[in-house]
DNA sequence: AACAGGTCAAATGTCAAACATTTAATGTCT
DNA sequence: AGACATTAAATGTTTGACATTTGACCTGTT
């Protein structure tokens, strides 16, 4: 490896850890390519191994790189699975979500919306598997005794589903993010005020619209789920705020 | 803080990072609070100081705590913004595309995908702000000297003000990433083949369609220009295999 | 000669103790 | 009361050591 040359500001492991990320993503580190030692490295930085160890830490949370102990140990650069930046999004906008207080409206406007650019690719390309995995969830959403829980991650699996059948990695690497950080806010509402009834009945609609091939009908459904749940979310936020005015009132 | 309780397997500092991380995520640590002294830290989870410290390191990574030096220092709970989301996003899509060989077609086609998702927002919402930046962007766009580099860098802005137009955080976020990610390969096809004249008057007609309201308007310019953009990328594709067929025969 | 086993070396993982640096609070002098 | 020096607390960094893991190599047996 040529050497590499450190920026100039701000602490010693996160220029290191610049350093190396700039070469992996300019291509000087290409992936499973081994780096030097930890002890190569800090002599070559002129720092002490530890500091080496957090600029490499740095990177392994990030999935840049992977470490292994023995004799042909060493860090290695990561190819980046796109599981493996699902993983990413959905823990940063799951974050994203709790923290900044977004509200349900926004996170469902952007999680419907996104979905509904998918649904155009999923109804020209989807592959029996899809059709058939779609139609499995409904079977399970159907079940009577099924609790909240797993309702909730049949949904998930259901819109994964659809995304997946767009045929479009980036698509469903992005969408697998947006619709997995909001469950929690969609269990907020949804375990207290949904009809199972009536989001099984536009499952099997967008299900049969997408095995048919026919976009439109699609689209038209799935606008009609994201007025359905936002409907709710105003339901349940009403509610709220009846009760809290009863409680100070 | 209450106590934390370590996981069961993997290596100490990923153990006592995700530890840390589902106390963030669960709300037992909220924005701003000042976690424990590294030394605390250590005490209570029973290992050493560096052991915290890439723990610390391993969030700090993420955005998730800040540290800050001196008497009333420490590792404080970080309030994820939106930029640190996106930028986290941009660089973490940038090495998906890199390493993964996603081709043009596929990584194109998902970003106008989720850009029209946006455009009846932003149709709907747009501010005079919006339109202006647009407007600012279009006019440096035509500039006659002005570099690739800097042509590339209006574009992006461009679409990120008709992006943030819809008024909806989630969206621009999520777009923001996707955009920024692509940059990098829209670079290697248009620094070579494309006509200015003809973006700039479909960003003008795009501009026009989101100050009129007029959302279909806007989709179908976008469209137009995501199958100009594609043929480029055709047209590239061609001539790179004809070189390379003339090399080899 | 092939295989099983043990030994070894290289690398990361972890710990301990110390020193350096930064920062704000504190106390003191004018 | 305000400016300035002191101090304490915390992170940043270094050094050195030991523990653990794991593949490579050597050796002995079949």
């Amino acid at each position: 490896m040529e050497k590499l040359t450190l920026g100039e500001e701000g602490e010693l492991p996160v220029r290191i850890a610049a350093a190396i990320r700039d070469a992996i993503v300019e291509g000087r580190l290409i992936s499973d390519q081994r780096l030097p030692s930890e002890q190569e490295l800090a002599e070559q930085f002129g720092v002490s191994r530890p500091t080496v160890r957090e600029a490499l830490k740095r990177l392994a949370a990030q999935s840049l790189i992977r470490t292994q102990r023995g004799a042909t140990g060493g860090a290695f650069v990561n190819r980046l699975s796109y599981d493996d930046a699902a993983s990413q999004l959905i823990t940063t906008s799951t974050l994203l979500l709790s923290m900044n207080a977004v509200d349900f409206e926004t996170a469902c406007e952007a999680r419907y919306a996104l979905e509904r650019a998918c649904v155009p690719f999923a109804a020209a390309r989807r592959k029996a598997d899809h059709v058939v995995a779609m139609r499995a969830e409904i079977r399970r959403q159907a079940l009577p005794d099924l609790t909240d829980e797993s309702f909730c991650a049949s949904d998930v699996a259901f819109h994964r589903a659809l995304v997946d059948a767009a045929g479009n990695p980036v698509l469903s690497y992005q969408l697998a993010g947006a619709v997995e950080a909001m469950q929690p806010l969609m269990n907020m509402i949804t375990f207290t005020a949904r009809s199972r009834e009536r989001i099984v009945a536009l499952h099997t609609a967008i299900a049969d619209a997408i095995d048919a091939g026919d976009a439109t009908a699609a689209d038209t459904v799935l606008a009609e789920l994201a007025a359905y749940t936002s409907a709710l979310a105003e339901d349940v936020r009403r509610a709220r705020s009846a009760r809290a005015a009863g409680m100070t009132g």
